[in-house]
DNA sequence: CAGAAATAATCAGTGCCCTGACTAATTGAG
DNA sequence: CTCAATTAGTCAGGGCACTGATTATTTCTG
């Protein structure tokens, strides 16, 4: 008794879904490169040179996660990490063409995922999906940074 | 050059969603349990008496993961396993006092949560949120499982 | 310029998530 | 009734995700 229906909690939908696109991208995209790891190098081919922290925010990913994920590419010879002159803090990173290449095959694969995944929606419904889930992300993730606000105060 | 948006990727705004629901629910539900283990908790609240894998089933956790989520909640005494006397291979599930005591206060706290989730969101379009999700979700689910033909053929 | 504050990255620890291989118990077909 | 197939659970291994503590470097301030 008092117990409550999981299909109307958004956490758990959200998790549900992210579920079912790991297994589609495993069975349909690649069984080696994850779907962060695709963002990581997409990321890269974009912005080449780049160093890890600003990767980790571009795909949203923490500075221990992305450092793992950035380590598990560099062992795969996808990129290559080299310590920045201006900044020894800093690693600044970039692709290999191997990374390249890997991109570009995963790209076609991705996007042909992508239609199958969102299939179930009509195109007006795939616009509101995207539209809805990014509202709702994007407020969670503003509840966090107490965000910038328009004027800078000291 | 040859980049991708991934702001169009379900997948990496499934992604998005989960970590930002994660973050919340950490600040406003609880740091010891997680939402799988309240979805656990939930389950056997409803149903007690149910073995290992198909509380997995319900929530949606495979074999493995379910196994793991279950020992925690028994090491914090939330939950008894008992082996089935009409079957040697299943473990019982049932919550202690202390688990039940636990899924009320967190009940609360996670429809308090979800209102916050969902706020940016109307009425109307939490409903659409909701069914976009799951259909695709249960789409995805569906072309793993070839699907339970209406008519058995044997 | 020296010491303090900030920043980039690493590490240890916890938890979720999957696959594939394995063990133990039950069920079903010959 | 016996042996094979099925089923519940465990274990090893890889990857994602976070927090909190630590190290090294840079920058800011007095």
């Amino acid at each position: 008794m008092a117990a409550v229906d999981l299909t109307t909690h958004p956490g758990h939908l959200a998790r549900r879904l992210q579920q079912a696109h790991y297994l589609l991208w495993n069975t349909m995209v690649s069984e080696e490169i994850t779907s962060p790891q695709f963002a990581v190098l997409n990321t890269l081919v974009a912005e080449p040179g780049l160093d890890q922290r600003t990767v980790g925010e571009r795909v949203g990913l923490d500075r221990s996660t992305i450092a793992e994920v950035i380590s598990r590419l560099g062992r795969r010879g996808l990129l290559d990490k080299v310590r920045d002159p201006q900044d020894g803090r800093r690693f600044l990173l970039r692709l290999t063409d191997d990374g390249l290449r890997t991109h570009k095959k995963l790209t076609v694969r991705t996007a042909r995922m992508n239609q199958v995944f969102l299939a179930p929606l009509s195109a007006e419904e795939q616009t509101l999906f995207f539209d809805l889930i990014r509202r709702v992300a994007d407020a969670a993730e503003g509840l966090r940074n107490p965000g910038e606000p328009l004027v800078a105060q000291p």
